[in-house]
DNA sequence: ATGAAAGCGCTAACAG
DNA sequence: CTGTTAGCGCTTTCAT
């Protein structure tokens, strides 16, 4: 596999061109040479290093120091927009001493344990886990420190990142009675997610406080598309604006430009006639007609805190902390005053 | 760094607990106990490994083996659905027993050298480098297998994995001018990449060839996102209109929802005044108002045959190929017959 | 200030 | 069939 490629230059090698020892090869190669070693002797060895085109082979520096350097990032599609933020999040503050490698499911659109043991497999730092399920997290022992993104629960052993679901719930809730809606309709995605549930609690028990509800049956989108969610409320749509519904809210925005387009399809005006909000302000949510009415969950900054974590926990003293990130509404032209 | 945390079993171990030795242990951890080892030393051996929840060491194995297991993935910008695609399509069919790592630029928008040197430092069994410009490959030398996606040429010691941008310009020109369009702007991006360069020239040359032509100097974008499309769009869209431009193709599908956007914004009809088209079929482009037209760049299957090369590459025999693959015309309603 | 030497955990001959 | 042995390339005491 992959052996002996114009081989690459050793530190025994560079220590033969120079005349010194590997020890010292190795010091000047780790920037450990403070006053360690002679000018001159430093300079021959940098000379060497420079004309062998040298570098540590991090494989072997890594088991002398029965260190482990990768941290692998497991997501359930790389291709939403969600994740792929999360993970630009990760990959710009890790520190550079650890590598990050990706994981995603090989069949289905959502990773199992088995996606998990491939990752476990490896011999990891750490592991992140983005919006791990429930039945998932009930199968895995961890075997490093992990970090679970959006999982919406904790669980023993693994620090969790979460966002403010709470806050989140009264703003769309204030948003949307302020706009005088009462019946609203929610679309989720049929997951044993925590936290896709704590959205939809989040929101419900903000409507009610308020005098409002989710006044017609949540509807389930088998998958995590936007195309299902289409199928899907182009199906139902009629029956919610017969029953009285106002707006509808989308567990995520994907889902919810299913869910505009089916709109669209059936001439329901939006915001006019139907408003729409989703959570996730995904980069497309602007982009989409009418722009997207959406929560926060602040993607970049998800992944951003999760890179520090791994880099305190793995390279500093800092303990693994689990924290709850903020969320915002940021309204768009999908929602309007509901008509009465 | 990352030492100790309740440590985990080793080959060693497992030899001690089973009573055999370490290489027995080895032969069966790896599978290659095939008639080598009586089956009642390898139950015991396997009851050990699994008691002591065993598993190799990758790092002591690869050392020991000389062997690289890692391959990297380089692109500008991880939340563009392009390269999200396109590794997408390198994680869903790269081997189990190599594993894909990603750089991003630390700062800019786009990578340089050092973003690259980051990638070689480690010891990589191989190399992907997405949509690398002319200056960035004037600037390396490959040290391990590297596979070019879409850098629209090919350099000694690398393997190119191209789109038919020629076909593209082709059916682009067919669209347009069979439309009736004959006055048509361009927008690309400010980069040194051929890819960039040989998609506006194909599209200049087809139109050239059907007596259309793009008629006013094309726009340049400062970097490769819809806000900055949008801004510059803004700017010069009345100029175009007002010298007779029917038509704008855009570079990458980013910045046609930036120029879309920017129409919408102006009071431009687009199709019925503006017809829109731009390479890159996004996930989100049948999604935009109007859903735009877009050459179909393949990007998921792109990094498909970046993934099967590397696996054939690394551990079959086969030696690295460079391909072409296939592009179409995806007509939205962004394009319109030209208003005579 | 530098070098010699002992591993890190595993694999791959080679013996027995 | 199974164990012994010699490294893989590097880091790190410990001598000198």
């Amino acid at each position: 596999m992959t052996r002996d490629l114009t081989r690459r230059a050793t530190a025994r090698d560079v220590a033969q061109l120079a005349e010194v020892s590997v020890a010292t090869v190795s010091l000047i190669a780790n920037g450990k040479s403070a006053g360690r070693v002679t000018s001159e002797t430093e300079r021959r060895v940098r000379a060497a290093i420079e004309q062998l085109d040298y570098r540590v082979n991090t494989t072997a520096s890594a088991l002398a120091q029965g260190r482990r350097d990768t941290v692998a990032f497991v997501s359930p599609d790389p291709t939403n927009p969600f994740f792929s933020l999360v993970l630009e999040g990760i990959v710009s503050v890790l520190d550079d001493s650890l590598s990050l490698t990706i994981l995603v499911p090989r069949h289905g659109d959502d990773y199992d344990p088995s996606t998990v043991q491939r990752a476990l497999a490896g011999d990891l730092a750490g592991l992140v886990l983005a919006s791990p399920g429930r039945t998932l997290l009930d199968s895995i022992a961890p075997t490093c420190p992990t970090i679970l993104l959006d999982s919406g629960e904790t669980r023993p052993g693994m620090s969790s990142m979460d966002l403010d679901v709470e806050a989140a719930g009264v703003g769309l809730a204030d948003h949307l009675v302020g706009l005088g809606h009462t019946q609203v309709a929610y679309v989720g995605v049929g997951r044993d997610k925590a936290t896709l549930q704590h959205r939809r609690n989040a929101l419900h028990d903000q409507l009610v406080a308020r005098s409002a509800a989710l006044s017609v049956p949540d509807l389930l989108i088998p998958r995590m598309t936007t195309d299902a969610a289409f199928d899907s409320a182009f199906d139902i749509l009629p029956a919610w604006i017969d029953a009285g519904v106002t707006a509808v809210v989308c567990g995520d925005d994907l889902l919810a430009y299913g869910v505009l387009r089916a709109a669209q399809y059936l001439g329901i005006a939006v915001p006019g006639q139907l408003s729409v909000a989703g959570f996730n302000d995904l980069p497309y949510s602007a982009m989409v007609t009418p722009s997207l009415t959406s929560v926060d969950l602040s993607a970049r900054e998800l992944g951003a805190r999760a890179g520090r974590t791994l880099n305190g926990m793995l390279l500093g003293a800092e303990p693994p902390t689990s924290e709850t990130l903020r969320t915002r509404v940021v309204a768009r032209n999908s929602t309007a005053r509901a008509r009465v």
